[in-house]
DNA sequence: GATAATGTTGGTCG
DNA sequence: ACGACCAACATTAT
Protein backbone atom coordinates (compact mmCIF):
# COMPACT_ATOMS: atom_id res chain seq x y z
CA UNK A 1 0.00 0.00 0.00
CA UNK A 2 2.18 3.22 1.03
CA UNK A 3 4.58 4.32 -1.27
CA UNK A 4 7.29 7.60 -0.77
CA UNK A 5 4.90 10.33 -0.27
CA UNK A 6 2.56 7.89 2.44
CA UNK A 7 5.86 6.73 4.12
CA UNK A 8 7.01 10.18 4.43
CA UNK A 9 3.66 11.27 5.66
CA UNK A 10 4.26 8.27 8.47
CA UNK A 11 7.55 9.22 9.43
CA UNK A 12 6.72 13.01 9.79
CA UNK A 13 4.04 12.76 11.66
CA UNK A 14 6.08 10.01 13.93
CA UNK A 15 8.17 13.36 14.67
CA UNK A 16 5.23 15.84 14.95
CA UNK A 17 4.22 13.13 17.80
CA UNK A 18 7.16 13.64 19.79
CA UNK A 19 8.71 10.16 19.47
CA UNK A 20 12.14 10.80 19.24
CA UNK A 21 14.40 10.38 22.90
CA UNK A 22 11.38 8.05 24.01
CA UNK A 23 12.37 4.69 25.39
CA UNK A 24 10.89 1.26 24.54
CA UNK A 25 9.97 -0.50 27.81
CA UNK A 26 8.10 -3.52 26.64
CA UNK A 27 7.09 -5.19 23.56
CA UNK A 28 4.18 -7.66 22.42
CA UNK A 29 4.68 -9.49 19.33
CA UNK A 30 0.90 -11.00 18.04
CA UNK A 31 2.29 -12.30 14.84
CA UNK A 32 5.66 -14.10 15.38
CA UNK A 33 6.57 -13.64 11.63
CA UNK A 34 6.61 -9.76 11.02
CA UNK A 35 10.36 -10.29 12.66
CA UNK A 36 12.29 -10.83 9.72
CA UNK A 37 15.41 -11.80 11.43
CA UNK A 38 14.54 -12.55 15.04
CA UNK A 39 12.86 -14.95 17.39
CA UNK A 40 10.29 -13.33 19.29
CA UNK A 41 11.95 -13.49 22.21
CA UNK A 42 15.42 -11.93 20.95
CA UNK A 43 13.60 -9.45 19.12
CA UNK A 44 11.87 -8.32 22.74
CA UNK A 45 15.14 -8.76 25.04
CA UNK A 46 17.56 -7.34 22.58
CA UNK A 47 14.75 -4.17 22.38
CA UNK A 48 13.89 -3.35 25.38
CA UNK A 49 15.62 -0.33 27.20
CA UNK A 50 16.30 1.35 24.28
CA UNK A 51 15.59 4.65 22.67
CA UNK A 52 14.37 6.03 19.60
CA UNK A 53 17.24 8.19 18.44
CA UNK A 54 15.67 9.17 15.54
CA UNK A 55 13.48 8.39 13.06
CA UNK A 56 13.80 8.38 9.24
CA UNK A 57 12.52 6.97 5.58
CA UNK A 58 14.45 5.36 2.72
CA UNK A 59 12.69 4.49 -0.26
CA UNK A 60 9.40 3.05 1.24
CA UNK A 61 11.34 1.80 4.31
CA UNK A 62 10.90 3.13 7.61
CA UNK A 63 14.09 3.41 9.72
CA UNK A 64 14.08 3.83 13.15
CA UNK A 65 17.90 4.42 14.91
CA UNK A 66 17.90 2.92 18.64
CA UNK A 67 20.88 3.35 20.85
CA UNK A 68 22.66 0.34 20.40
CA UNK A 69 20.96 -1.32 17.10
CA UNK A 70 18.63 -0.15 13.65
CA UNK A 71 15.35 -1.28 13.40
CA UNK A 72 13.79 -1.32 9.85
CA UNK A 73 10.53 -2.07 9.40
CA UNK A 74 8.66 -2.08 5.43
CA UNK A 75 4.90 -2.11 5.33
CA UNK A 76 4.54 -3.78 2.21
CA UNK A 77 0.62 -3.99 1.69
CA UNK A 78 -1.00 -3.03 4.46
CA UNK A 79 1.27 -1.87 7.29
CA UNK A 80 0.15 0.83 9.57
CA UNK A 81 1.53 2.43 12.77
CA UNK A 82 -0.57 4.10 15.48
CA UNK A 83 0.04 6.09 18.34
CA UNK A 84 -2.29 5.43 21.11
CA UNK A 85 -2.24 5.66 25.02
CA UNK A 86 -5.51 3.71 26.37
CA UNK A 87 -5.15 0.15 26.96
CA UNK A 88 -7.10 -1.85 24.86
CA UNK A 89 -7.57 -4.98 23.50
CA UNK A 90 -5.38 -5.75 20.40
CA UNK A 91 -7.19 -5.22 17.32
CA UNK A 92 -7.61 -8.05 14.85
CA UNK A 93 -4.58 -7.42 12.96
CA UNK A 94 -2.64 -5.83 15.08
CA UNK A 95 0.71 -7.75 14.95
CA UNK A 96 3.36 -5.44 17.49
CA UNK A 97 2.97 -3.34 20.31
CA UNK A 98 6.09 -1.36 21.04
CA UNK A 99 5.54 0.51 24.51
CA UNK A 100 7.07 3.76 25.36
CA UNK A 101 8.18 5.25 28.53
CA UNK A 102 6.08 8.34 28.47
CA UNK A 103 3.03 5.82 29.01
CA UNK A 104 2.18 5.84 25.01
CA UNK A 105 2.44 2.83 22.71
CA UNK A 106 2.94 2.27 19.25
CA UNK A 107 0.56 -0.36 17.59
CA UNK A 108 1.08 -1.90 14.58
CA UNK A 109 -1.50 -3.27 12.13
CA UNK A 110 -1.47 -5.42 9.07
CA UNK A 111 -4.15 -7.08 7.77
CA UNK A 112 -2.18 -8.95 5.08
CA UNK A 113 0.75 -9.65 7.17
CA UNK A 114 2.91 -8.82 4.29
CA UNK A 115 4.97 -6.38 6.28
CA UNK A 116 8.31 -6.75 8.02
CA UNK A 117 10.59 -5.71 11.09
CA UNK A 118 14.13 -5.99 10.68
CA UNK A 119 16.21 -5.36 13.77
CA UNK A 120 19.96 -4.92 12.78
CA UNK A 121 23.30 -4.32 13.64
CA UNK A 122 23.55 -1.22 10.71
CA UNK A 123 21.73 0.36 7.68
CA UNK A 124 23.19 -2.33 5.30
CA UNK A 125 19.45 -3.47 4.17
CA UNK A 126 19.80 -0.58 2.57
CA UNK A 127 22.37 0.17 0.45
CA UNK A 128 21.05 -1.84 -1.73
CA UNK A 129 18.21 0.38 -3.32
CA UNK A 130 18.35 3.23 -5.52
CA UNK A 131 18.52 7.02 -5.48
CA UNK A 132 16.00 8.77 -3.85
CA UNK A 133 13.99 10.42 -6.19
CA UNK A 134 13.31 14.05 -3.68
CA UNK A 135 17.07 14.66 -3.01
CA UNK A 136 19.42 16.71 -4.60
CA UNK A 137 21.03 13.57 -5.65
CA UNK A 138 18.34 13.04 -8.27
CA UNK A 139 19.63 14.70 -11.41
CA UNK A 140 18.40 14.51 -14.64
CA UNK A 141 22.08 13.32 -15.54
CA UNK A 142 21.72 10.81 -12.88
CA UNK A 143 18.05 9.28 -14.04
CA UNK A 144 19.79 8.37 -17.73
CA UNK A 145 22.45 6.92 -15.95
CA UNK A 146 20.04 4.63 -14.19
CA UNK A 147 18.09 4.10 -17.57
CA UNK A 148 21.53 3.73 -19.62
CA UNK A 149 21.53 0.22 -21.14
CA UNK A 150 17.85 -1.21 -19.81
CA UNK A 151 15.93 -2.83 -22.28
CA UNK A 152 13.21 -3.76 -20.28
CA UNK A 153 10.04 -1.53 -19.95
CA UNK A 154 9.66 1.20 -18.09
CA UNK A 155 6.72 0.62 -16.04
CA UNK A 156 8.33 -2.05 -14.33
CA UNK A 157 12.24 -0.21 -14.33
CA UNK A 158 10.23 2.69 -12.19
CA UNK A 159 9.13 0.05 -9.75
CA UNK A 160 11.94 -1.59 -9.54
CA UNK A 161 13.65 -0.03 -6.29
CA UNK A 162 16.95 -1.06 -6.88
CA UNK A 163 16.90 2.15 -9.31
CA UNK A 164 14.52 4.98 -7.83
CA UNK A 165 13.89 3.96 -4.56
CA UNK A 166 9.49 4.77 -2.93
CA UNK A 167 8.11 4.70 -6.71
CA UNK A 168 4.97 2.34 -6.60
CA UNK A 169 2.05 1.31 -8.59
CA UNK A 170 0.01 4.55 -8.00
CA UNK A 171 2.94 7.32 -8.62
CA UNK A 172 4.58 5.01 -11.75
CA UNK A 173 1.51 5.30 -13.08
CA UNK A 174 0.16 8.84 -12.43
CA UNK A 175 3.80 10.16 -13.48
CA UNK A 176 4.32 8.29 -16.82
CA UNK A 177 0.58 9.76 -18.18
CA UNK A 178 1.76 13.67 -16.61
CA UNK A 179 4.93 12.53 -19.36
CA UNK A 180 2.75 11.25 -22.14
CA UNK A 181 4.38 8.07 -22.44
CA UNK A 182 3.45 3.98 -22.52
CA UNK A 183 4.20 1.82 -19.66
CA UNK A 184 4.76 -0.82 -22.08
CA UNK A 185 7.76 1.30 -24.08
CA UNK A 186 10.99 0.25 -23.91
CA UNK A 187 13.52 2.01 -21.65
CA UNK A 188 15.97 1.95 -24.74
CA UNK A 189 13.33 3.42 -26.91
CA UNK A 190 12.66 6.80 -25.18
CA UNK A 191 13.64 10.32 -26.66
CA UNK A 192 15.90 12.48 -24.63
CA UNK A 193 12.87 15.05 -24.49
CA UNK A 194 10.56 12.07 -23.03
CA UNK A 195 13.33 11.02 -20.43
CA UNK A 196 13.12 14.67 -19.18
CA UNK A 197 9.75 14.92 -18.80
CA UNK A 198 9.41 12.29 -16.96
CA UNK A 199 12.11 12.73 -14.70
CA UNK A 200 10.27 16.09 -13.66
CA UNK A 201 7.11 13.92 -13.59
CA UNK A 202 8.47 11.38 -11.21
CA UNK A 203 9.82 14.67 -8.91
CA UNK A 204 5.80 16.35 -9.71
CA UNK A 205 4.01 13.32 -8.57
CA UNK A 206 5.84 12.50 -5.45
CA UNK A 207 6.25 15.79 -4.40
CA UNK A 208 2.43 16.73 -4.74
CA UNK A 209 1.82 13.18 -3.23
CA UNK A 210 3.75 14.49 0.40
CA UNK A 211 2.26 18.13 -0.08
CA UNK A 212 -1.29 16.05 0.23
CA UNK A 213 -0.07 14.18 2.67
CA UNK A 214 -0.70 10.62 0.72
CA UNK A 215 -3.32 8.98 -0.98
CA UNK A 216 -5.77 7.00 0.52
CA UNK A 217 -7.84 4.93 -1.88
CA UNK A 218 -11.50 3.08 -0.77
CA UNK A 219 -12.91 3.88 3.06
CA UNK A 220 -12.04 0.48 4.55
CA UNK A 221 -9.77 -0.47 6.96
CA UNK A 222 -6.72 -1.89 4.96
CA UNK A 223 -6.35 1.84 2.77
CA UNK A 224 -4.04 3.75 3.85
CA UNK A 225 -4.33 5.84 7.03
CA UNK A 226 -1.42 7.71 9.28
CA UNK A 227 0.09 7.44 12.81
CA UNK A 228 -2.71 9.82 13.75
CA UNK A 229 -5.66 7.92 11.67
CA UNK A 230 -5.67 10.55 9.24
CA UNK A 231 -6.21 9.98 5.63
CA UNK A 232 -4.71 11.70 2.89
CA UNK A 233 -6.06 13.81 0.19
CA UNK A 234 -3.91 12.35 -2.99
CA UNK A 235 -6.86 10.51 -4.36
CA UNK A 236 -8.93 13.08 -5.40
CA UNK A 237 -5.66 15.24 -7.46
CA UNK A 238 -5.17 11.18 -9.36
CA UNK A 239 -5.55 11.67 -13.00
CA UNK A 240 -5.23 7.73 -13.73
CA UNK A 241 -4.59 5.06 -11.49
CA UNK A 242 -8.33 3.35 -10.59
CA UNK A 243 -9.75 5.50 -13.28
CA UNK A 244 -10.51 3.54 -16.16
CA UNK A 245 -13.04 4.54 -17.64
CA UNK A 246 -13.21 7.92 -17.11
CA UNK A 247 -12.12 10.10 -18.88
CA UNK A 248 -8.65 11.82 -19.54
CA UNK A 249 -8.39 15.01 -17.55
CA UNK A 250 -6.21 16.68 -20.95
CA UNK A 251 -7.83 14.94 -23.52
CA UNK A 252 -10.84 13.27 -22.52
CA UNK A 253 -10.16 9.91 -24.01
CA UNK A 254 -11.08 6.79 -21.63
CA UNK A 255 -8.67 5.97 -19.56
CA UNK A 256 -7.41 2.43 -20.36
CA UNK A 257 -6.59 -0.29 -17.84
CA UNK A 258 -4.53 -3.31 -18.65
CA UNK A 259 -2.09 -5.83 -16.91
CA UNK A 260 1.54 -4.92 -17.31
CA UNK A 261 4.51 -7.11 -14.93
CA UNK A 262 1.25 -8.37 -12.73
CA UNK A 263 0.17 -5.33 -11.76
CA UNK A 264 -2.65 -3.18 -12.51
CA UNK A 265 -1.76 -0.80 -14.72
CA UNK A 266 -3.71 2.73 -15.91
CA UNK A 267 -2.99 5.05 -18.95
CA UNK A 268 -4.97 7.13 -21.35
CA UNK A 269 -4.08 5.45 -24.70
CA UNK A 270 -4.09 8.73 -27.04
CA UNK A 271 -2.19 10.79 -24.83
CA UNK A 272 -0.05 7.57 -24.20
CA UNK A 273 0.68 5.84 -27.53
CA UNK A 274 2.47 2.73 -27.90
CA UNK A 275 4.76 3.25 -31.05
C1' DG B 1 -20.34 -19.03 -3.55
C1' DA B 2 -16.43 -18.90 -6.53
C1' DT B 3 -13.06 -15.89 -8.57
C1' DA B 4 -10.40 -11.83 -9.23
C1' DA B 5 -8.07 -7.99 -7.60
C1' DT B 6 -5.41 -5.25 -4.01
C1' DG B 7 -1.07 0.49 -2.91
C1' DT B 8 4.81 -5.00 -2.25
C1' DT B 9 8.64 -7.70 -2.80
C1' DG B 10 11.53 -11.97 -3.36
C1' DG B 11 12.08 -16.26 -5.45
C1' DT B 12 12.18 -19.67 -9.45
C1' DC B 13 12.37 -20.96 -14.00
C1' DG B 14 12.52 -20.40 -18.68
C1' DA C 1 18.71 -9.36 -18.52
C1' DC C 2 13.78 -10.04 -18.59
C1' DG C 3 9.39 -11.50 -18.15
C1' DA C 4 6.04 -14.84 -16.58
C1' DC C 5 4.49 -16.95 -12.66
C1' DC C 6 4.11 -18.03 -7.79
C1' DA C 7 4.38 -17.10 -2.87
C1' DA C 8 3.45 -14.73 1.36
C1' DC C 9 -2.15 -13.25 3.32
C1' DA C 10 -7.03 -11.16 4.25
C1' DT C 11 -10.69 -8.69 2.52
C1' DT C 12 -13.72 -6.56 -0.83
C1' DA C 13 -15.72 -6.34 -5.34
C1' DT C 14 -17.63 -8.76 -9.27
Amino acid sequence: MPELPEVETIVREMHESQLRGLKIQKVIIFWNRTLANQSPEAFAKQIKNQTIEDIKRRGKFIVFTLTQSTLIVHLRMTGKFFIDSKETPPHPHERVRLYLNDGRFLRYEDQRKFGKWYLLESEALLEKIGIEPLSPEFTLDAFKDLLKGQKRRIKPFLLDQHYVAGVGNIYADEALWAAKIHPARTVDGLKENEIKALYKAIISVLQAGVENTGTSLGAARANYYSVSGRRGNNQDKLKVFRRDGLPCPRCHTAIQKITLAQRGTHFCPNCQKHP
